[in-house]
DNA sequence: CGAAAGCTGTACCAAAAATTTCAAAACGAC
DNA sequence: GTCGTTTTGAAATTTTTGGTACAGCTTTCG
């Protein structure tokens, strides 16, 4: 019997350097195995076990057995451990790639500003375009109410988008997210009314309540929250999911704020005529006070 | 019944395109599962269908519509499709290049994200490291009194940086802007208290007021504004600009949100061991609640 | 040369996975 | 509101997969 105590330590390295590196203790068809693995890395380990064996031209225990070698319990579990290695590697490249040339002094702000935009690059590319215009087109009818709403931290966000669609058409407002609140402004809440919700983990039980009421009444949601979806979207006709990791201890809402943002600039550019006319309106009254 | 004619052309764009551009003709629980997968791309459809399901909040059967919708005569087929794609991604860098290039149907998000990202890199290489760590020292240090103020739509995010410096540490409100709301707490501001105002063009008169008088009253002012930047600059004791323009009618304040993140973060760290405690207790708290 | 030890593959089994069925629920049109 | 249609998930079914036992083969070393 030879060593089993092969512990696969996550001691920083991949998987693929042990295998490497222990290359020599193998039997003859765990180097066929670790060959064909190594050589497709690791995309060859993500097919079923019958598929690898054939691929390696030796049977599947020896597969089994190979896997077992290197410390894992399982196949599955072997597969689960190769998707998480291929997805922090195809995700930090990002991380990566910033050569801040001086030493360590400032890597506090800059390390966030490649964060967000990482974020905002990867919120970009996960919503659909026509899911988009089809909000522009919702928040841009002028027979619907819009209200917006959100929760603790993101209900600044609520705030912040309503304050700009506030000027650019009638019939906006917010509600606050405490129950006590809006339980009354419930009832004249229908079909024609919209609900533009913020919600980000952990979502919050009176603002999904809030959501699921309105929903209930007929109104349209419109759901911005993160890639891991609130409980909102199950009742939510649209969602624009944004994400929202940073390097900190809280999560980071500006993938939130450009969706906001955007939603405002195209709104705007489409009721234009409207719009324009009802910001010069404010610009005077201000200029007056 | 709806059009079934949707066979999988491998004319060059990838699954997650076509997934977008088809997100519309999607049911409630595929555009659920259609939100997961892009958000973890392809990573989410490599794992099983219940865990899938799982993660997206639907049932298996509806997974496995899904993945029949997209063109698939079955899940492990589907799954080959992504590990393929995955490998040809990962082997040439320059294929996944052009994910939006091929202009066709996505600008207004688009360019926007383009333009903001901008405004991140440019507002990253105006900031001196020594003046956003100063401010981090500044808003560490447990016994300063700390106000957070902004415009008409700064205020927003006033409040939403308040909302998380309330919780890292003690000492932290919001002044609202109008002046009729801040005179009387005038009298209680003085050399120990920091003023953090948001304020980009046009810049508020009122804001303006109050920063002023904080300053008078021995306050320091920090200030968050555009590269063009408030009069308030004069009184302010550190100044943080941000590039706020968009392909849009309006500003864009997301450097400014940027900056309060970033900063956040970074109090967040410095103050650990007792903004730590203060968290837990926040969220023990809400679970009571 | 012969026996022990260790690899390897075939055949089989158990477990888990994907898929189908079907009835309830949600939705929309009238 | 009511009816017909679509959508959805629970449960049953089928298929596939990973895992195991065992026997033959190869190698090694006395």
């Amino acid at each position: 019997m030879r060593n089993e105590s092969t512990i696969h330590s996550q001691t920083s390295s991949t998987l693929a350097d042990r295998i490497r590196h222990e290359m020599e203790t193998f039997t003859t068809s765990e180097k066929r195995a670790a060959h064909v693995l190594l050589s497709h890395y690791p995309f060859a380990g993500l097919e079923t076990v019958a598929e690898f064996a054939a691929r390696a031209g030796i049977s599947a225990p020896s597969v089994l057995r190979f896997v077992t070698r290197l410390g894992f319990s399982g196949f599955p579990e072997f597969q689960k451990h190769l998707r998480e290695e291929l997805e922090a590697r195809l995700l930090s490249p990002l991380a990566k790639a910033s050569p801040i040339g001086a030493g360590q002094a400032a890597p506090a702000l800059a390390s966030f500003t490649d964060a967000v935009i990482g974020n905002l690059n990867a919120t970009l590319e996960n919503i659909a375009p026509a899911e988009f215009e089809a909000v522009v087109a919702l928040l841009s009818d002028p027979r619907r109410h819009i209200h917006f709403t959100g929760g603790r931290f993101t209900g600044a966000l609520a705030r912040y988008a309503e304050s700009h669609f506030r000027i650019v058409r009638s019939q906006v407002d917010y509600i606050d997210g405490q129950p006590a609140l809006w339980r009354d402004r419930m009832i004249e809440i229908g079909r024609k009314d919209v609900l533009v919700v913020f919600d980000i983990r952990r979502y919050q039980e009176d603002v999904i309540a809030l959501s699921e009421t309105a929903a209930k009444q007929g109104a349209t949601v419109v759901l911005l929250t993160d890639p891991w979806l609130s409980p909102i979207a199950r009742v939510a006709r649209h969602v624009l999911p944004a994400h929202i990791s940073a390097p900190s201890n809280w999560d980071s809402s500006i993938g939130l704020m450009l969706i906001a943002e955007a939603l405002v600039g195209a709104v705007t550019r489409r009721l234009w005529d409207t719009a324009r006319l009802r910001m010069e309106a404010v610009e005077k009254l201000r200029k007056d006070a």
